[in-house]
DNA sequence: TGAATTCCTACCATTTTGGTAGTATAATAT
DNA sequence: ATATTATACTACCAAAATGGTAGGAATTCA
């Protein structure tokens, strides 16, 4: 039932970026890693899934990095898990034909969970967490 | 931030014993895992996750099986599910220590969404999916 | 031109998931 | 009595997911 550190880390270093979002500058991956004590290259590999979305504006070299390209308040947390996790939904059966589906007596409880957890994420943005 | 077939199918053996709970007659494994298209051993495994809790009447042999121990409505949906799958916070910080915790911003996300999973799985009881 | 940084492609150990196998023990039906 | 039907218990195992690491190429800044 857990979020893996695929999606825990992306959200760190998207608020990270909505926090210096104000100052206009860029953030080097490098200075959240050791902020964070989390390994470039990891956070590297996070990005990547990240980095499918219209997300950033970036700056390779010195004082380079990445900033936002929207305001934090544009950025809904739902959209940022379901990018970093492969796997969101509580139940294969969600989104798939189940065999078992017509005479499935448990499908409306992870039916209810799923849109419960999907729209408490889709109801927050990173400006509520800087 | 799946649900395993520990929890899934653990629902699908406590739906099918409430479901016959009017009956007062045992339900062997063997009957769930053909109507269900599961493995008896399979099914075996995951009532071991079970058994630890006070849930069962049970009798070996011919016409033998499990029965519950109380009606339906007394089965916290919660408590089930708690019992199958070894972890069901979304994140570990939950309940251990986090040694970024004093600094986290991402923290009150995750904290709110443990409880809304948890408060739910928690408002129903087998009576609801019978 | 050298250092900093993103970008891109592999690789890999450990843990979790989703089972299977075999045997012992107990109760029932005939 | 005994064959059959069940649970109870212990051990093993393959495949997938998780949580990384490694190395270098391309780009930009100081």
């Amino acid at each position: 039932m857990k979020i893996s550190t695929k999606g825990r880390y992306a959200l760190i270093i998207m608020t990270e970026l909505a926090r210096n979002y104000k100052n206009d500058t860029y953030l080097s991956l490098n200075d959240i890693a050791k902020e964070e004590n989390i390994s470039l290259k990891y956070l590297e590999k996070i990005m990547n899934n990240l980095k499918k979305k219209d997300y950033f504006i970036t700056s390779r070299g010195g004082n380079g990095g990445y900033k936002l390209a929207y305001s934090p308040d544009k950025y809904i947390i739902g959209d940022i898990i379901r990018a970093s996790e492969e796997q969101i939904d509580v139940v294969p059966c969600i989104n798939e034909e189940c065999s078992r589906s017509n005479k499935c007596s448990t499908f409306p409880l992870w039916k209810e969970l799923n849109d419960l957890i999907n729209d408490y994420l889709d109801s927050k943005t990173l400006a509520d967490y800087i």
